[in-house]
DNA sequence: GCATAATAGTGAAAACATTCACAAATGAAT
DNA sequence: ATTCATTTGTGAATGTTTTCACTATTATGC
């Protein structure tokens, strides 16, 4: 069976409210509610589970804490993933410090740059590394994610080396497309595209 | 007739590559060599141009310059529109300074935070306004556009007093649904969200 | 224990988005 | 001038995703 993509994407974001509701000690949620928290509609929630089994009780729901669990399995969250940053500039820097990603299960286990001021220093704890040795320290580290903060320039070069030394998902800020190998995963992220496309629906107000 | 939404995020694509190629000289360029520049296929281009008229010349493709304009014009990014950030941590100070937005007609007009700290310093040549004075200087600097990159806790309330100023387009980077007024839209961008898309097409290789 | 309400799961229908495939127009080469 | 290659724009076909609507199950109140 296909899994739409967007199923992939919904079911990270319950994922996280279903981390704030076992934190604040709720047990039990309907799909209706839940989806009155993630802004969906209940069906949806309810169909995108069935992808994967079925995990709710008649009459009374789903167990907050299971549902949880059973997501993160689903995603692959259970095992900490080992993620490097590559390109120390203001958005890197930004995301080394972001505790939305340690806090869903990503371990940010390296940092890396070209320029000469940023190798060897310390960036929130962690050191920041030649991008030279990218492959060596990426192996050392068990890295499995890159997370590219360089330049739109350095973009697809630096993406050649990640992905020869066998990174096969990247999250791409840099807004050009990436060639990449076809066993390899690119997620974009464009601040600019996003600002964009709601420039659209304010003028057509 | 009802635009894609997804046709609407190609277009910002297409548009910043066409930003590019008239950059380095590009005068024309055909829906193939255009697609594959930006990771799509030829026939999508051409679709989703058509649902805002025919900009190309059959035989020779589109002039790079008339059909950025035909796109900025559709997107509405010829007005430079005035945006506001409000929230100066991390990320919202390396979004300051992110050039991107400049570059493509958008003007970072001012800044917000609650916090005394931050009060009263400049960020990149942008005083700080207190949080609390939103409306008169969202009002005088003619904002229409909100980035909102406060903590989570405070999302929902800040969007309250923002939309409540008249502002009808918010960029939101806190992890959480907002509810807003039907007519104001809000585009989330969530880092650790992307992140864990990823990971599953990690786990299932 | 029974009636009523709440809720999950899911085929089927509807809505939405992409891709195909081709006519018509243009450009280039000779 | 004619032929051939290129390319757009677009209906139609196909594929994908969402929504509907219903069944079966569980919970609740009396």
């Amino acid at each position: 069976m296909n899994i739409p993509e967007r199923t992939i994407e919904r079911l990270s974001i319950y994922y996280r409210h279903l981390y704030y509701l076992a934190q604040q000690g709720t047990f039990n949620i309907s799909s209706r509610s839940l989806a009155s928290i993630v802004g969906e509609k209940p069906e949806t929630i309810r169909k995108d589970l069935s992808y994967f089994g079925s995990f709710g009780k008649t009459g009374s729901g789903y167990v907050v804490n299971d549902l949880k669990r059973e997501i993160a399995k689903i995603l692959g969250l259970e095992q900490g993933r080992r993620v490097a940053i590559v390109g120390m500039g203001n958005l890197g820097l930004a995301l080394v410090g972001y505790k939305g990603f340690e806090m869903l299960g990503f371990k940010i286990a390296a940092v890396f740059d070209n320029s000469l001021n940023k190798i060897g220093k310390k960036y929130r704890g962690r050191l920041c590394h030649n991008i030279a040795d990218f492959s060596r320290i990426a192996r050392q580290e068990g890295i499995e994610m890159v997370i590219l903060t360089v330049p739109t320039e350095a973009a697809q070069e630096i993406t050649k080396l990640v992905t020869g030394s066998g990174i096969k998902a990247l999250l791409n800020f840099a807004p050009v497309h990436l060639n990449v190998p076809k066993d390899v995963r690119v997620t974009n992220v464009d601040l600019a595209t996003a600002l964009k496309s709601l420039s659209f629906f304010v003028s057509r107000r």
